[in-house]
DNA sequence: ACCTGAACACCGTTCAAGT
DNA sequence: ACCTGAACACCGTTCAAGT
């Protein structure tokens, strides 16, 4: 993954100087500006001052920045403490909190999520601490990974469509609840994605935003509740 | 969307002429063939033996062609009987399989659905269906969206991550789950990927293959069991 | 060790023009 | 109504060369 065995960042770099450091912070901000889609090596070059062909010293190729940026989004998450003692159910969903606002606070994270395979060190340190959580549960360790990945698993695609709401409002420049609305009112007929008008009054006046919070904690709380109640 | 109303497939229409459903056809042999990343207007085009800006008579943009493609599969995916009496569980469980198994044949089309809004007809034609089933369910209607959405977030969660494996194997010419046990083995200590090894031991000589179907199940029945259990 | 220049083989899309 | 040619403004990456 890694083309060159990272320099030390010793006294002897300059201010101006090209590193490891300096690309990925330029990167990461590139992409939370503009997407993914608009970001190209060549825009990374010109935004550090350098030639494109500059980069590929310090990476093998464009996948490799955007593994590098993506385990940095994932050393933003929150991990719960573990010694404050929670119940194992709490730490489990601020897990999966602190992930789904992450991921909502950079959208280009969530799209490259599901291509790599997100081994770095901040994604382990995060697995390391979901581990940690679920092996205080009743589970049995043959269930650990299994309830891992339906919860993370649920979390990724609650996320992926919520950010579909939020960042297709974006682009039309509408909230993502106006751009719902829109969107359920032009298809009659569909089922949860059924007329706007109509879902709001059933859920009592509450916006879209809050339904969608309700509803990710209330499908954290049946796979929970699932996983714990029967033996099977 | 869609940028000209579709002209009628009448009898006018000589053998080699462009239209819609022949752009659509040689559309997904390409993306089945070659996967979305190699995919092109220009490739397109030339399959057609036509310039490439020929097409842009019959669709709007790149994405629109996508969308076009997404939805078509969409319509692979098999429905259950609702005249033949099954629980509405077993209905939405062979709703969840049919939806993976589609998509898993077309991997594109995964990459794709993150991205677009897939109001097509064959798309309305799946929610609609899985708005029949869920209504059968003892679960009051303000929870049907709810529930749809929890089950085929996850299952869409599901299919991503396999599809990773598959995917990532076929690239380096290794199988899913030859390429699942390299990476485990070079990541040590970490939950829900941990060794390989043991991961197998523990589930007592099953493939890998087996075990994601395992998984798949248990969650989609602990999902149900949930949403079932409480009055929440 | 680190960076550049020139080049290769591509992209999606606009626009004016053909038939 | 349907299709083309030429052009614009881009891409990622290789390779040989500079310092």
């Amino acid at each position: 993954m890694r083309s060159r065995p990272a320099r030390g960042t010793g006294p002897g770099a300059g201010a101006g100087a090209l590193d490891r450091d300096r690309i990925v912070a330029a990167l990461l901000r590139l992409l939370d500006a503009d997407g993914v889609d608009r970001f190209s090596m060549r825009r990374l070059a010109a935004d550090l001052n350098v030639t494109p062909m500059s980069l590929y010293w310090y990476v093998d190729n464009k996948d490799d920045l955007l593994e590098l940026a993506l385990d940095a989004v994932a050393g933003e998450i929150e991990l719960p403490d573990p010694a404050a003692g929670h119940d194992w159910r709490d730490d489990l969903r601020l897990l999966a909190t602190a992930w789904r606002r992450v991921m909502v606070a950079h959208p280009w994270a969530l799209r490259c999520y599901g291509e790599y395979l997100n081994i770095g060190p901040q994604s382990v340190r995060f697995a390391r601490c979901a581990r940690a959580v679920i092996a205080r549960s009743p589970l049995p360790p043959t269930r650990w990974s299994t309830a891992l990945s339906a919860v993370f698993q649920y979390v990724y695609g609650f996320t992926v469509m919520e950010s579909r709401w939020i960042e297709g409002g974006r682009a039309i420049g509408r909230t993502a609840d106006e751009f719902f609305s829109e969107v359920a009112d032009s298809v009659t007929g569909v089922p949860g994605v059924e007329a706007a008008g109509g879902l709001l009054e059933q859920r009592g006046g509450l916006t879209l935003a809050q339904i969608r919070d309700q509803d990710f904690h209330r499908t954290l709380d049946w796979l929970i509740a699932g996983m714990t109640a029967a033996p099977s």
